[in-house]
Parts: C-alpha cells; sequence; structure tokens
DNA sequence: ATGTTGGCTAGAAGCCGACAA
DNA sequence: TTGTCGGCTTCTAGCCAACAT
C-alpha cells in the first residue's frame, strides 16, 4: 500500500487515465461539484441519482477547496486507476490568503518534457493462446532497450512493472518473414492475469531511469459494474453529500475519489480554469464551440456543436449551478453517445479573433477517418487535418490555448496565470512527434 | 439481474452465508443497528470509524423498522453472498398497527424440510490440477443422481447452477481401488473459474425438482479487501448514518446491504428476537454464558465465557445503545479472534432453571477435538458431545431453545411467538441426521 | 508493416489405479 | 473411506515462418 503509493508513476497513471484526463496540482485551489461526484456514483452503480435522496439546501453546488493531497491508486483487480484527493474548503467560499494562492509551488515543468511511450490496442492474434505480442516495429525501437541485431535471432529479455509494481517478465524478439518485432514467452501469462481481450489497449512506457513500466486501458465496453454489496446507491450518493455538507460547515478536509475511466466528467477543476472560463467567457443561445473528445481509439479529436440553451440543470436542488448549465447539439449526426450538457469550462467557444475562417467552412463534409485498420496505434501523433477539426492533441494546441488566454486576459488574470498550472498534465507519448525516433 | 434475483435459491444462498446465519422474514419487525451496520462497512474497507465523522444527534441507536422485502444476491466476481433489505422506521420507534404485527404470514414452515446437501472443504488434491474431486461417498449417494452400478465404470453426466443460474458439467464417475465417487472433466474448469483453493468449501444441493445446486463459501483467510475506489470510507460512514436519520425523520424506506462473511454481527435483529432477550433475561456482571460460533472448518460450536462487564461501548456517540453493552471473558485460552463484547441476544445465559449439572463442571479440560484430518465434512452432524459443549447444530438443539422460550414466558411473550418466525432458516445439510440416508 | 494461419513440439492438464493414512 | 502420488495419455499453449492485407 505505501510501496504503491510511492511507486505509481504520475506519467503512467495518466496514460491509463486517458489522453483528456488532467490533475490540479498538490496545494492549489480547486472547485470541488458535489453534482459531478454524484454522478461518478451513480455512473459506477448503475443507478440514477433518486429524488427520494434529501437535499442539503446549506451545501452549495460548488465548493473551493484547497487541494491537500493527491495520491494515485490502481485497482487491485482490474487496474483502473483512481485519484485520492483531500480537499479543504476554503472558509466562507473566498480565498482567505491571498499568499497561499500564489505560494503554490511551480513543480509541472519537471514533468513535461516528453514520456518516451507507446500504447496499442490488442488485436485478436495478440490476445489469442495461440502466439505472442506483434509489437509496432517503431515503437519497439523507441522504448525497449536496442537489440544486438548481429544475433540470430536478435533477442532479449525485457522487465517491466506494472501500476501495482508486480514484475512481469518477457521474451522480445525480432523474427519472422518479413521481420518484426514480437513478446513471446510471458506474453500470455500477462493477457490471462490482466484478463485483456482485444480492444484493450496496453502501453509501454520508459521511466527517468530506463526502467520499463507498463499498464493498460479497457475498452469502454461494458463494465461488468461490481455491484459494490456494500452499500446501497443511495447511502452511497447521501454519503457524497453529506459528507460535502459536512465539511463545508467545519471547514474541515474531506476525501474524494475521482475514477477518470467511470466519470462521465471532471468534478474537481482548477479554479483558474473554472475563473477564466465563467468570467473571460462570453456565451449565448446560438454559440458556436469545440470541445475535445477521447475517440473510441483512445486518442482526441475536436467535436464541434452549437449552444442551445443555457440554464440549470436540476433547477430545485441545485439552482443556479454551473454544473452543465449549457444545453448543446452536436454538428454530427453520430453524436449519440455525447453529452447533451456541458459545462462551460468544457468547451472553446469559437469567438477569438485569431480565427479567421468562417464558421460555414467549419461544416463542410469531414473527411472520413478510417474508423479500423488503423486504430492500433495512437501514439504518434502523425494524423493531422487543418483548421483544428481533426488533430491529435499536441504542443501546437497547447500554444494555442495559451494564446487565447493572453489575448482575453486583464492584468488580474494574468496574474493569475502564475499558480494556476491547470492540465498539468506531463506530454506524454500522444504528444510526442516524429522528431523523437 | 432480475433473473438472478427470481432464482436465487434461499436454501443455497443461506448454505454459503454459513451455519450461524439467519434472516428475518420479509413483512416482520426487526430492529437496526448503525452501529453494526458501520462495523461491516469499516471491516470491509479495513478503516475504523474516525472520530471525526459528524454524530448523528437524532439518530438512535436502534431504529424499530419493517421490513418491507429482502432479496439475495451474490457478487459477481467472488460469489460472496450478501442480502438488500428494504427497511421502513416505526413512526415512533413503537408499533403503529398491532394487527400488522400479528398479520405476518407464517411461511416459514414450507422450508423447514431438510435439504438434502452437502458441503466439503477442499483438500489440496481436489484443488490441484493433477486431477479430479474426490466425493465424500455417503454425500455422492445422498445428493447426486443414482449411478447405474451394471456399467463400468459406472459414470454419468452431471448439471449443476452456481448462485448466478450459469450451468456447470461434471463427470461424475465411481472407480478407482478401493472404488470412490469422482468428479473428473469439468472439475478443474470450475476451480479455477471460481478461483478456489484448497481451505475454500464447495457445496451441493438438490432443490424440490430435482435440480442440482452448486455453491462456495471461502475460507475465512485474508480478504483482498477490494479498496472500493468509488467512495471514501468516511463517506461511506457518513452515508450509512445520513440514509438512516434521514429515513428515521422522513419515516421512509432505506436501503441496506448485509454481507453475513464480511459483518462482525448481524445488525438487523427480529424484534421478537430483542425483545425476549431485552426484556425477558436478567444479566449480571460475572454470569457465565454459553455462544455459538462458527468454527474454522466452518460447523458451529458453543464456547462458554462469563459476562465481565456492562456498559455503552461508544459512551459519547452511542450512549444507553444495547449493541455490543456486554464485556465478556471466553473460558478458552484460544480466544484470541474472539470478539471481547457482544451484545445480549446474541449468548444463552446459563441460568435455565433445566442446567442441572454445576457450573463449575463445565470447565473441565475439553476434550482435545481433530482440527485435522477431519475437516472435510461438516455436513452429517455426526459429532456430539454430552451437555452441548461440543456439538454439532441440530434439531435437538433448536428444541432445546424452544423450551427455554415457553418456560420463560408470559402470556404477552407467548403471544408474540406467533409472528415472531426469526431464524426462519430452512434446516439444511448440517441439520440432516443419518435417517436421511 | 503487421494481422492471421498451419505446422510442429514441449509441457501442462488430467485420467488411472496403487498405496497409505 | 479418501488423500496423495507415479505412470501414462491427451491436449493445449505457444514458437515458428508462410502468407495475406
Amino acid at each position: 500500500m505505501e510501496g504503491e503509493r510511492r511507486n505509481l508513476n504520475p506519467a503512467l497513471w495518466l496514460e491509463c487515465a486517458g489522453p483528456l484526463v488532467t490533475l490540479p496540482s498538490i496545494g492549489s485551489h480547486v472547485v470541488y461539484f458535489p453534482q459531478g461526484h454524484s454522478e461518478q456514483v451513480a455512473a459506477s452503480t448503475q443507478k440514477e441519482a433518486d429524488p427520494q435522496i434529501p437535499g442539503y439546501p446549506n451545501l452549495p453546488s460548488q465548493l473551493i477547496c484547497k487541494l491537500h493531497n493527491i495520491t494515485l491508486h490502481a485497482e487491485q483487480e482490474t487496474d483502473e486507476v483512481y485519484a485520492q484527493m483531500t480537499l479543504q474548503p476554503v472558509t466562507g467560499g473566498l480565498l482567505q490568503n491571498e499568499k497561499d494562492i500564489f505560494a503554490t509551488p511551480d513543480s509541472g515543468n519537471q514533468t513535461k518534457r516528453p514520456t518516451i511511450a507507446f500504447s496499442k490496442t490488442l488485436t485478436a492474434s495478440d490476445t489469442s493462446t495461440h502466439g505472442g505480442f506483434s509489437i509496432p516495429r517503431r515503437a519497439a525501437e523507441k522504448v525497449f532497450p536496442p537489440l544486438d541485431y548481429t544475433k540470430t535471432p536478435p533477442a532479449q529479455e525485457l522487465l517491466a512493472r506494472d501500476l501495482h509494481n508486480n514484475e512481469w517478465h518477457f521474451r522480445h524478439i525480432y523474427r519472422g518473414q518479413p521481420r518484426r518485432h514480437l513478446l513471446t514467452t510471458g506474453w500470455s501469462v500477462f493477457v490471462s492475469a490482466k484478463r485483456l481481450q482485444a480492444g484493450d489497449t496496453v502501453l509501454f512506457m520508459r521511466d527517468e531511469t530506463g526502467q520499463l513500466l507498463l499498464g493498460i486501458r479497457r475498452a469502454n465496453r461494458q463494465q461488468p459494474v461490481t455491484q459494490s454489496s456494500l452499500l446501497s446507491s443511495d447511502s452511497m450518493l447521501i454519503g457524497v453529500l453529506a459528507a460535502a455538507a459536512h465539511a463545508a460547515a467545519t471547514s474541515s478536509r474531506f476525501t474524494i475519489f475521482y475514477n477518470p475511466r467511470a466519470s462521465p466528467s471532471e468534478f474537481v477543476i482548477p479554479l483558474a480554469k473554472y475563473n477564466k472560463a465563467m468570467f473571460h467567457t462570453q456565451v449565448s443561445v446560438g454559440m458556436r464551440f469545440r470541445m475535445e473528445l477521447e475517440t473510441e481509439d483512445s486518442s482526441t479529436r475536436r467535436y464541434m456543436g452549437t449552444i442551445t440553451g443555457i440554464g440549470d440543470l436540476d433547477p430545485v436542488r441545485w439552482p443556479k449551478s454551473s454544473w452543465r448549465s449549457l444545453k448543446v447539439g452536436w454538428d454530427e449526426s453520430t453524436a449519440g453517445q455525447r453529452q447533451r450538457r456541458v459545462s462551460l469550462w468544457e468547451i472553446e467557444p469559437i469567438s477569438a479573433p485569431f480565427l479567421v475562417c468562417h464558421p460555414s467552412l467549419l461544416l463542410r463534409p469531414k473527411r472520413a477517418r478510417p474508423s479500423q485498420g488503423s486504430n492500433q496505434t495512437d501514439a504518434f501523433g502523425e494524423e493531422e487535418e487543418v483548421e483544428g477539426i481533426v488533430k491529435k492533441t499536441s504542443m501546437w494546441d497547447r500554444g494555442d490555448n495559451n494564446r487565447l488566454d493572453v489575448q482575453n486576459s486583464n492584468p488580474s488574470t494574468f496574474g493569475l496565470e502564475h499558480w494556476m498550472r491547470v492540465e498539468q498534465r506531463p506530454d506524454v507519448s500522444s504528444t510526442t512527434t516524429e522528431s523523437d525516433y
């Protein structure tokens, strides 16, 4: 337990969490949304929030908190990642000590350099008992120790550690006609131990010390939804609200679990991100926006839509809440799965002056993407289309956002930039460019 | 899900739950103890109840409730059994409508006839990949369809359904020198699917329609304690209390899960059992008592002890609570694991007039029981010692208890007997006598 | 560049009675 | 009566290149 906390590599955790997941910095201030937390519980228990559940009139729809601690975890059975956060409501909903805020250490930079990693969605052959694992060539050359190609065949033993720090041994060999990189001995043990199936994703990563790390990200197929059997879903939802209400009333610390794969949306938002969205973004019905979402093949892509309404998600229980206060429609007809309500900080309104092309241009038919046959590797960020409609996350995106910040900022928001460090996401494999090869 | 609820056989569920577990009748009145519920949650999360958790001053230490419903379940991953109970606090803590109470239907009788079943604790040979499962001879003859012994060898295909209604096929053969019953083909699939280990118990049962049922009861070894990752233990404990407090305040229904293998003690007690213990049992410091407990080999045995104190377990939070209000000492030095505090309704005080032998006689050295070598079968109730010190559960025990009831009862308690139907436990294998063979 | 398949083989799974407790 | 073991057989896991996409 202690060992797990010490050793759980944040970059590995983030890779397993998915391309869009970010974590606020320890010591920073965040906005906690009980509604979003309830949604995570409801999604995990497959239970709608029961109207029977008592309201907590003294619990606001959002709590500004200091984030005292984050510990990263993975479930023992499934390797599903989750984060434990210790929050403390800031008294009166206001920041007491401005000095505290600006004193947030800026340790984010050191994790920003590109992580050497790759991920691959497993094929039927990869998961069958008939053989081993076929490694994409450039991926193998990037993250595995170099083979001695003078041997026949070139081969080596690999040792990789998973999220629980367990060791896994693999035989890495370069053979076949034509030649290819394979993991043979040891691979099937791993597949059966983790109960991997075709469609799940494995990822390998090399840390600072050269050590090989190994994680999994399961396909978004139906989770078995381990019916908790410990507490009824009603009691859990009540527990979420009562714990938050108690913490708010006493300004005491409380603990929550954020499960990025189970949660429909992040519900602990960096205060700076929240403030920027709330105070520096004008939205109105009819306005168009972009929003980055995870695709089926574990990469990201931007979808476009139109704001169709603004108003409370739950006017009775949570009046004036900014949680999912925007009703939206999506451009594409394949939007079945997408949320019909989003929060202001999730979207990028299309209104910045640097956007030169006319919105109608963005409505042109999209180039069909091959959804099969090229979904095995998402590590290289090679695909890119013009105008940001279909592209991988990249440094360029972040630069774009920053430019927006500066243009929209007044002196006070510029000051906030110093401690904000939202999106403190190390630039992992999916942001690696070809120059890494 | 629905199917599981329909088909989960109550007798099978009880066998998997263990020999001492009982369920109150649907429609009856019960006493619910938030403290006991918290203990179950704390035991499952391996977290002591945090003193930080807010008190609920308006929540009494016990709620008299009507038990509206029970559904029986088993965890998908582990087959661990649990029961979902819907409770409704009775207004004012008093029974409103006496007619309701006495109208409790008495459907308990029909489940009382002996269930045809056997259980066996698995040996190393049973769980190894080297071979199959050795069935105790009389067990096989009792619950399996008879073999055609004219064939060479006598063999048949068996079909059994587990708690999830999954089918398992086994080849049942009678061979070897000397002859014995074995399950061969299909057995190892079952063992690995259920992840059974030596020491775990399997049980086979024949239901009314002749269908074969199959359950497991894992050894009391360290549970992996699936750190829920959904809700912090604090929030869960708060949820337990807040849900109960809300239900008590509004007299509305609430839902709890009772997990007999995880819970240190039952915390939903039939009202009649509670009343009998509270109003018809005099206890005092120094008094001696007996208490039935589950042994390591999944049978039951009575232990003896002395009451060493009477008082609140948690005087601050739960003053005047009857939950674990008795401090006890155990006669045997092997009492390391046993609770140092028990509740009044868990014990049998040794003061009844029919107990003729002097208490000092009961302190004589106990005959050592073979704890190894005879722990494979607990289905036959063959072992028995005089004076009820070491014996299996049997019809005789229950008759004994009933006799005590009648002797201690005044007219009003005798009236209570009509609707009480506590311990509505079908008499399953462990109460089966030799006459069943 | 890499997914799938047939061929082959080594080793585990699994059936049997012997033997012993 | 039944747990464990050695002997033997069967079958699956798993390595390889061929071939296809």
